[in-house]
This record gives C-alpha cells, sequence and structure tokens, in this order.
DNA sequence: TTGAAAGCGATACCAG
DNA sequence: CTGGTATCGCTTTCAA
C-alpha cells in the first residue's frame, strides 16, 4: 500500500504501488495496463503480477481528471419504477454499455429543485450527455431552464437530451426523442368512434402537461374529422395514477355523466379505471370499452387485456443514445419522432346502449 | 476559458478561470465554494459573479482525487426494468440522495462477466459501496466471487452489500439483506392448505435459485405440517418469465395433472398462469385459486386481484443504505432479514373438487 | 524500450 | 483574510 499522505479511499493501491512492487516506473506500468504501447515481455508480466497481488485497479477519477476516461451519461427520471421510463432508462443503458459508456440513473422526484441539482452534478461529473425523460409541464419558466441546461452543457461539449418531450427552440442544442403522442390519441379515437363510440370519456392527465395536452387534441381532431361535437364535460383530469383513475371514474359514474367509453392518460391509469367499473358491477367491454395509452407489460395482463396505444420506449433509448454516441452534424437529425401505432386487444367493443350505462 | 493546454472538455470553464476573471487566487475561489472558511464580503462577491458569469461548477473527478468529493454508490441489478428491483433500487437511491450520495444504476442481464465488470467499475469509482440486487445461482464459485468482490472492496474501504441473497461465510466483510423467504412461502402455503387445498401446484423457480430453493422449503415445511404428502409431480420449474407461466399452466393441463391451487414464484408468473387458465376456460378462485409471491403493483390490477407474500422491497432499499451509511461495529447487525407477510386478496377460495378442474 | 516529469482541476496547508 | 504551492493518481510527452 502506499506510504504516502493517505488518500479518501484509505488503503486502495495506487499505480505507484504497483511499479514499486514489480521494480518499474509508473510509466510503465501505465503503459502495459492500457496496452497501446510495446513493452517487454519481461516487465510486462512483472508488472501484471504486481497487479494482481495488489488487485489494483486504476482510479477512474485520475483518469478522467488526465483527460483520457470512460463517457458517462446521466439519466434524469422522475421515479425509477415508472415501468414506461424504466424501458427508456433500459435502452439507453444497453446502448451505452455496448460502447464502453457508464450510465447514472437518478430520480427527480418531479422536483425542478432536484433536476437543477442533479443537472449540475452530470455537468460535475463531466458527463457526456444528460438525459431528461419523460412529458413535463410545459411553462415559459421550463422552456428557460432547458436552454440553460443545454447552453451549459454545450458549452462543456455536452448534450442535453430530451425524451418523450417537445422540442426546445430551434436554437437551442439539444437533442430531442419525441413519439407521436397526438397522432397514437388520434388513432384511437379513431378506432373506438368506428366502433361506434360517441360519448368517450378522456382522462389525459393534468392540465398542461405535454403529454396530456397531445393526447388531448388527437382526440378532439378525431372526433372533429367524424362530426361528433367535443363535450367539454367529458374530460376529467385525475393526475396518472392508479388510485385516482378509480377515483374518477367513481365521480364520473355519480354525476350520471353518458359515456361508452374511457380513455385513458396511461395504461395504469386504466388499471385503476377497471377497477372502478368493476366496483360499480359494470363489465368490460360489454357495458363500457376502456383504452390506454403506453402498453407497458401490465397492459396485456390486466382484464381484459388492455387495448392501447404502444410507444417504443426502450428503442426511443437506444435511438436517444445512438443520436448521442454517433453525432450528426445535420442538426435536423438531432431531432426525431418516433411512430406509435395501437395494439388491439380485448377492452374494447363495438357501442350498443349510445348513451352509456349508468 | 482555460487557456492552458485543452482537457477532455473541451471548454469547461476551470477554478483558474475563475480565479483570474474575479482577480483572486484559486484557493480564495475555492474557498468561497466550499464556504468553510472565511472570505471577505468583497472578493465572495467577485468571485460569486464570476461563476455565474462563466457558468462554472467544480469538476467532481479533481474533486474526488484530492480527497473530498462525494460518495458514490453502485447498484448492480439484473434488469431494470423488474418491478420488484426497481423498487429496491429506488430505495437506496432515496436513501442515498437523502446523504448527498450519488448512485450508478447498472444492469448486470444475469451475466456473470459482466457483473464482475462493473463491480471493478465501482471499484474503479470509488465506490463507497456496491449493492448487488436479486437471487442467484448459490453456487460453490459464485461464492468464491462474492468473497473476493468482498475483499477488494473491503479493501479500499468499500463495502459489498447483497439485496435479496443469502449471507456469505461468516468471516467474508459483506452486508446482507435479505427477506424470509421460507416463512413467507411457509404462511403461503399453509393459507392455502387452511382453505382446504391439498394438492397445490408450485412454480418455485429454476432448481438452485436461491429464492426458488427457499420457497420450496416454506412449500415443504407447511405440507410436512399439515400431514400433507410432498408429490414431485406438482413441482414445475418455468423459468421467472410470464409466458412461461402460461405455456407452463398448458402443459399441466394437458398433462391431466390433478391440482387446486396454484402458488408461483413471482406475481408476473401468476400473471401468465392467470392468462393460461382462462384461456383453458377455467375460472380463478372458482376452479383453481392462485397465489403470487413479491406484491409488486401489478398484483392488485390483476382479476381476480392477486393474494400474494409481500415483500418490502423498497424498504430492503432504504435499511441496506442507512447500514452501510451509519456503519454500525456489530458485525450481526450487517445480516438483517425483512420480515414477509400475506396479503390476502380475492384469488384463493375454499376447495371444492379436492382432486382439482381438469 | 524505459524513465522522469509536466500537467489535469481542486483542496488545504503554510506563510505573510 | 489572502495567496502560493504541494498533492491526489494517472497519462503522456520528452529524453535517454
Amino acid at each position: 500500500m502506499s506510504k504516502r499522505k493517505p488518500s479518501g479511499q484509505p488503503g486502495r493501491a495506487t499505480i505507484r504501488d504497483v511499479a514499486a512492487r514489480a521494480g518499474v516506473s509508473v510509466a510503465t506500468v501505465s503503459r502495459v495496463l492500457s496496452s497501446n504501447y510495446h513493452v517487454s515481455e519481461e516487465l510486462r508480466g512483472r508488472v501484471m503480477t504486481a497487479v494482481r497481488e495488489l488487485d489494483y485497479v486504476t482510479n477512474a477519477h485520475a483518469r478522467s481528471l488526465s483527460g483520457t476516461g470512460r463517457n458517462i451519461v446521466g439519466i434524469l427520471l422522475d421515479d425509477m419504477t415508472g415501468a414506461a421510463f424504466a424501458h427508456v432508462a433500459r435502452g439507453v443503458e444497453e446502448e451505452a454499455s455496448a460502447r464502453g459508456w457508464l450510465s447514472m440513473v437518478c430520480a427527480t422526484n418531479s422536483d425542478p429543485e432536484r433536476e437543477l441539482e442533479l443537472v449540475n452534478l452530470m455537468r460535475q461529473q463531466g458527463a457526456a450527455a444528460v438525459f431528461l425523460l419523460g412529458g413535463t409541464y410545459d411553462l415559459d419558466e421550463y422552456r428557460l431552464r432547458m436552454a440553460r441546461f443545454a447552453r451549459s452543457l454545450d458549452a462543456a461539449g455536452s448534450r442535453l437530451v430530451l425524451c418523450g418531450r417537445p422540442p426546445l427552440d430551434d436554437d437551442v442544442p439539444a437533442t430531442v426523442i419525441e413519439y407521436d403522442n397526438e397522432r397514437g390519441a388520434y388513432a384511437m379515437t379513431g378506432h373506438l368512434l368506428s366502433s361506434g363510440h360517441r360519448r368517450i370519456l378522456i382522462m389525459p392527465g393534468p392540465e398542461g402537461f405535454t403529454t396530456a395536452e397531445g393526447r388531448l387534441a388527437g382526440y378532439r381532431q378525431a372526433l372533429a374529422e367524424h362530426g361528433v361535437p367535443f363535450d367539454p364535460e367529458l374530460v376529467m383530469r385525475p393526475t396518472f395514477v392508479d388510485t385516482v383513475g378509480r377515483h374518477a371514474i367513481r365521480k364520473a359514474l355519480q354525476d350520471g355523466l353518458r359515456f361508452t367509453a374511457v380513455f385513458c392518460a396511461t395504461d395504469i391509469v386504466a388499471a385503476g379505471v377497471l377497477d372502478g367499473l368493476r366496483e360499480a358491477g359494470l363489465s368490460v367491454p360489454e357495458d363500457v370499452s376502456v383504452v390506454g395509452f403506453d402498453d407497458i407489460p401490465l397492459a396485456s395482463y390486466l382484464w381484459p387485456p388492455l387495448t392501447t396505444v404502444h410507444v417504443p420506449y426502450e428503442e426511443m433509448g437506444r435511438v436517444a443514445m445512438r443520436l448521442v454516441a454517433d453525432p450528426r452534424r445535420d442538426a435536423a437529425e438531432h431531432h426525431v419522432v418516433m411512430g406509435t401505432h395501437l395494439v388491439v386487444r380485448r377492452s374494447v367493443l363495438p357501442v350498443r346502449r349510445p348513451d352509456g350505462p349508468a
């Protein structure tokens, strides 16, 4: 072990220890370890032995400091246990580790303060890229914050990557991977309409939240094209949480709202709605049709298996990471919109009683 | 920007740039930033301005090198999208970030090679602790590998933490957080037995896998205590995957196996079994009772809501992290077994036809 | 082929 | 209170 002033990690062997033990210079040790330079078999052997005996691993911080060092990427999401974004994270991680890059996943708990902290943390780490996952409230304040992030990162040769949120202004140096939220909702609403549904309760998610607004827009567009008037009463706004799905549907029923189908913001909300409906003695899809959005694994386990909109979350993560690792010069390539598609399962039936079950 | 030899991160401002701009020494800048030393208002102001103008953040690597620097922990799991261990990871992350520690989550894909790589990666990072999440095959080779990990980490002042796996030998410096797998399975089997079930199909998971063996042991013990003979035919071993749950139950039915209840290794497997049963025209719990293990959110969304064994995953993560952060001197405290308990929902009914539905 | 030494960026000790 | 400077561990010229 080192005889020098002990560092933070007590007893961690350093390159000096290895050099001493092998009777060579640190330069030689460095050379055999990075094997990018020719060293005699003799010395290489002695060095490797010393490495093994000392159980030496190189110090990543020293390495980064001297300019070499592994790339790292930061993945920031609201909550690690959310299925949808866990898949994005997995996609990023896979593609990153395939390149020998390291990823750090951190949870923001939807707290802008914490998000700022984490972005700065990533800057401190010299992260090659910082991924922000998931929708957001699209406020001026938010766009300003992102623009600042983007420029700070960019100035340090890093990159801000937005996954599942809309693009910023053109002059902001960021990479954006969206999915076609609006068209997905449009397709789904169309599907419901062609099954004869006219009164479709929608729970798009909170007002001002990007994904919610996109889904609502798709819904309205489909209605319009089918000549069905939009009824604001049919828009309910529970948050994305399941229990709220259950509560919301309960309330809708109590209020005597008429509807034949429910379009939920996420599969999780749909799960709650399914429960609430069952509790009220209603059958899905016989009495009411229910559909979701996301197509997380849960969707196919529900009963009935949920008709939903598939979002290629994992693929988004992969594509995003590739865009960062194999940079495109063309700015246009830094904004990609992934397709979504309908997954028809068994939670929708043609309408029977146009006025709904209640 | 720095006029010195450009480093890996082009254009990243350094403490020197800040010092120059503020017209003070680097020592002063360091002092105002770590605010642990008194600096005149005058200079502090100039420094802060320079920091803001340059959008400066400190370099985490340099910081670590010089002995200060944030603690980091590594969280290694098979797959980020698995609900159970995502919750453990969340627990660790929460408790870590509450202390200003950083966590890096990486996926091993159940590959020992990759696991080794990652553990070394964490050593290189100077991780204060490395968490290994989830069950494992308890082979000699495995125990050896872990012992080596533990000692390497220990030698560098770090700590190996095993979550959800059995302890290693007493002389191995590791912290272990288990949950009471066996007793959980025992309680569940007892529950089924007291409902009159005698022929309980069990899908414990792969042979030699720690969690699987524990669950099977609990099952056998309960049977024995109720004087019900153990029938090896009733042990099926699909892997933990859902489609396999479906396939397995299908096969059991085809083979004309007699059973009135199915005890699944995980809630996910149970979801597959539920599907398979439904597909065969059987009702749960009227024709067959089905139970799971884990109590991930999915369990309550299934139909019928799944009776299962609750494992306090998130709490395990928290406790584990606390054990690392607030180290106990007593070795005994480095092995904790968390309790599990039955969650009774609606997938079990007293038996009607003792020979099963088939 | 090998070694000595100058950085990389930040901290903290020692002077003044 | 402030500034110079040695130091952390490693990589990489530059000489030998």
